[in-house]
DNA sequence: TGATATCCCATTATATCCCATAGGTTAACG
DNA sequence: CGTTAACCTATGGGATATAATGGGATATCA
C-alpha cells in the first residue's frame, strides 16, 4: 500500500517547476505513470493528489457498476452529476521531469492560492499541496479543537 | 485501461479544423482506426466522444445480451428505440488529420452549440466537448452541489 | 468544375530534456 | 575517530522537442 507521510515544503522555479518529495516520489515508484494525477480539493484551498492507479481504480468502479448493472448506456449517457465525472474533468496528469520535478497549470495554482513556496503535505493514501501559511492556520486550527475535544472529554 | 482527464481549450479554425488535445490522442495510440467516435449527448448540450475500440465494446454487449436472453428477434429485427442503437445512428466517425485534428461536423457543433472555441473535457472512459462558457456553468453547478454535499454531510 | 476535405509545410509558445551546482547525508577509510 | 569521498536531493538554466495553429497546394466527390 503506497502510503504518505510528512510535511515537506520546496520553492516553484521561475519556470513553474516544483520538487515532489522524494519520499512521495519513492511511494509511487511502481506506478505505470511516472508522475501525479492532480485536483483542486472540493473541501479546502488545497490540491489534492496521488498516483495514477487509484484514479484508474476509481473509474474502473464506475464502469464495472454501469456494466454489471447491465446499464452499459450509462457508460454512453454519463451521469451528469457524478463526483468521478466531475473529479475527472479538474484532474490534471502532471509527469515527474528527470530531476521528479512536476509543473502545477495555473488552474490548480489558482485553487489552493498558491506563490512561490508550496507545502506537500502526507495524508496516507493521498496527499496535498498547500499554500505553507494557509496551511499552517489550518493545522493549528485542527490541533487546537483535537485538544479542546480531549480536554472536554477528561473531565 | 484508456482514461480521458482534464480540460483542455482548442480554437476552431476557419476550415472548421480543431486539435484534439495531445493526451487524449495518446490514450487513443493504440486504436485500429486513428480518430474519434463523437455523437450529441442525450442528456447534456455536448459532444459525447471515445475511441472505436469503445464503441464496438458497447455494440458486443448489446449482442450477448440479446443471445443470452435468447432474444434473437431482437438482434435479427432490431431494436430502433435503443438507446445504443439511437446513438449509433447519431455517430460519426472523425479521423485525425497529420496534425491531430478533427473536422466537427454541422450536427454536433449546432448540439453542442459551438462557437470558435470549444473545451475537451476528460470524463474518464469518455470525453465530451463543449461550449467553454457551458461548461464553467455546468462544472461550477456541479461542484457548488458536491460541496453543499459535504458540508450536510460532516455536520 | 466548384465545393469540400486532405496533405504538407511553417510558425510560435510552451514544455521537456539535459547538464550543472550547492548543500546535506551517508559511506568509506586511513 | 576524524577526514575525505560518494551520493542524493532540491534547484537553476540553456538547448531541444512538441503542441497547437495557420495557410497554400492537392486531391476527392457530387
Amino acid at each position: 500500500m503506497t502510503s504518505f507521510l510528512s510535511t515537506f515544503v520546496n520553492k516553484i522555479d521561475s519556470k513553474g517547476r516544483v520538487s515532489v518529495p522524494a519520499p512521495f516520489r519513492a511511494s509511487l515508484t511502481t506506478e505505470l505513470f511516472q508522475g501525479i494525477i492532480a485536483y483542486p480539493s472540493l473541501a479546502e484551498p488545497a490540491i489534492d493528489a496521488f498516483g495514477l492507479s487509484m484514479l484508474e481504480q476509481l473509474n474502473r468502479r464506475v464502469l464495472d457498476k454501469n456494466l454489471e448493472d447491465g446499464e452499459f448506456e450509462k457508460t454512453l449517457l454519463g451521469r451528469p452529476d457524478s463526483i468521478v465525472e466531475t473529479i475527472m474533468a479538474l484532474a490534471h496528469e502532471l509527469p515527474f521531469d528527470g530531476q521528479g520535478r512536476v509543473i502545477l497549470p495555473a488552474a490548480l495554482i489558482d485553487a489552493a492560492d498558491l506563490d512561490s513556496q508550496v507545502a506537500f503535505v502526507g495524508r496516507g493514501n493521498r496527499f496535498q499541496i498547500w499554500n505553507p501559511s494557509k496551511f499552517d492556520e489550518k493545522q493549528n486550527e485542527a490541533v487546537a479543537k483535537i485538544r479542546e475535544n480531549l480536554r472536554i472529554g477528561s473531565t
